[in-house]
DNA sequence: CTCAGTTATGTAATCGATTACATCTCCATC
DNA sequence: GATGGAGATGTAATCGATTACATAACTGAG
């Protein structure tokens, strides 16, 4: 392989005369530059970026912790981080945790490596102290996750809010035994998102049971077994508030396997609107979440922490909405 | 930050001796081992990876070029690559090509340039000399996808036969008049796919009708789209053998739009058995591919490339199934 | 023609870890 | 007690690019 050395020696000039012509950085007389760039074209020269990397301290890659790869609201988030990095000349790494903490913990080394010049977690289990004190000396963005109290830069939406919302269509609608799928509790946007649901409960004067509650891990599986608890209960659910689109669909199948459909004997709400909650029948009345701008706007504020920029709003709270579809159905007479 | 001499000085040794307890580099006594691994306590110390690097030439890290994060069937291999990688200690970097074929070229420039140890493609649109060629430098192992004639390790499933099998399965069922939503023309994966859909035709001497062919890009939309203008036909299809798991969706939904019913009027076959394969209504039948397992096999080839122990088997076919579900019913009694 | 100021180019230090090689210590053996 | 050899440790070169600083070449004003 050639070096830079090679690349001097040949167009006989120094090694720093060819990292101008490479770094594009000025005073380089026209003849000397073609000379150059003769040279790598003959050598077929390519840049060794570990040496730029060391000297320069920095390797424009950024990586991305995400807690389920196969999970598609989060391929959704890292397109728009993709592509706000593509274009200031990022590469973009990714972690899967497969819902690991201590991988979590693992890939937060990267940073003091020097391996990656920040950090953006879509996952956020990992012990509090450890991440804030990372992000005193490093770039790190929390995006669809955040830490409470935790002063660091954030993008998601108001968990709490919409989870409201979702459940007050419900009632709406008129059900008043209310199901929650939740997700795992060791989670805060689960907790919010349980914790919308309350509220929704409590302002209605509705009775929270605490047998509706049911804790899932967000898969299809768990949706649907939690569901078939549900229903076998003595007085079963009429609605179903599930924390993500993955086990609402999973909660309609079971509903159906049981004989039951949905919406009339059931009525299913879910949340993140990935695309499949348009395309499955019944489509899904669901909060949808703004999923590529979450990701463009994480890596902005990756980005100006990084180039030291900091930036004006460091915590963002991006608008979600209720799309109702077919899942919830109309009023109920019952 | 500290370096390795601020360690060395603390611990009053040499560097030489404090990178010999961090590589677990034998030939270093108890006592100061315990001296410099209280020192490295002391100041926190992590080492910085890209020093080491530079030296000794090597990453650690491989990079897998995707076409589609958000398509579940990379995730899906994704994640047996990711298997095998953390086990043998290398990191998983991610490209995300969104199918541009200059992307491509761009990440394949990322080994000469040191920045990983090797590449796995799961697509293969560039140019078959420029892979080759860096191939023969570089460990590159194809997954999924392979090049014609080019000998670069690969691991795949055999799709000409598997789409034979899926079509032979309608013919089986009755069918005379069968369409084919294939993949995009310019990826191998779709013409195989195409002739093996085409083999099954001519061995049951059934006219193989071009209109009945329709390429498409294996997204849910181009199914439904493409499905559309099959039944403006004027002898519209009566069954469909889409390329993948997503158009087929597409495809019984465009059937359901034109209020007819799957399988009774349109019998669908899919390819993959993706998660959703089993889960939409009708379930699909499906060519169900070892994703995991692919992933998993390619990771091995690639880093029996990188470590220089060549892989006996270069070229390996995996086995598939056809999986019979709900979506093109019983023999056909027309 | 001279001198200051600009522009082009070269020299060599630097980033942080690894490692070939040199040196030193210690112990066993004869 | 001399000798050899193993084991521990240190010295310094090295990886490849970048860049601070030095120097050379050139330009234009006086």
């Amino acid at each position: 392989m050639a070096s830079i050395k090679d690349v001097a020696k040949r167009a006989n000039v120094s090694t720093a005369t060819v990292s101008r012509v490479l770094r594009n950085a000025g005073n380089v007389t026209e003849e000397t530059r073609q000379r150059v760039l003769e040279a790598i074209e003959a050598l077929n020269y390519q840049p060794n970026v570990l040496g730029r990397y060391l000297r320069r301290m920095e390797t424009e890659t950024v990586l991305v912790v995400v807690p389920d790869i196969t999970n598609p609201f989060f391929s959704k988030v890292l397109r728009g981080i993709e592509a706000v990095a593509l274009e200031h000349g990022y590469q973009v790494l990714l972690g899967d945790t497969q819902n690991d903490v201590r991988l979590e913990e693992q890939y937060l080394n990267l940073l003091p490596q020097r391996q990656v010049d920040g950090m953006i977690f879509l996952t956020a289990r990992i012990r509090k102290e450890l991440v804030e004190e990372m992000a005193r000396q490093f770039p790190i963005v929390l995006a669809c996750e955040y830490l409470e109290g935790a002063d660091i830069p954030t993008v998601s939406i108001d968990n709490i809010s919409s989870a409201r919302k979702a459940t007050e269509h419900l009632i709406r609608l008129g059900h008043r035994r209310i199901a929650h799928l939740s997700g795992p509790m060791n989670i805060i946007l689960s907790r919010d998102r349980l914790r919308g649901y309350q509220q929704a409960l409590a302002q209605h004067e509705l009775e929270a049971d605490a047998a509706l509650v049911q804790e899932g891990d967000f898969t299809y599986e768990s949706g649907y077994n939690l569901t078939l608890k549900l229903l076998a209960l003595e007085k079963p659910p009429t609605a179903i508030f599930a924390a993500n689109d993955e086990m609402a669909i999973g909660a309609i199948k079971a509903v159906r396997h049981r004989g039951g459909r949905v919406p009339d004997d059931v009525a299913v709400v879910g949340f993140d609107d990935i695309q499949m909650a348009s395309i499955f029948e019944p489509s899904l009345t669901t909060i949808a979440q703004p999923m590529f701008e979450i990701g463009q706007k994480a890596m902005e504020l990756l980005l100006a922490l990084i180039e030291g920029t900091s930036a004006r709003r460091r915590q963002l709270v991006l608008p979600d909405r209720l799309v109702i579809r077919d899942s919830c159905g109309g009023e109920r007479s019952a």
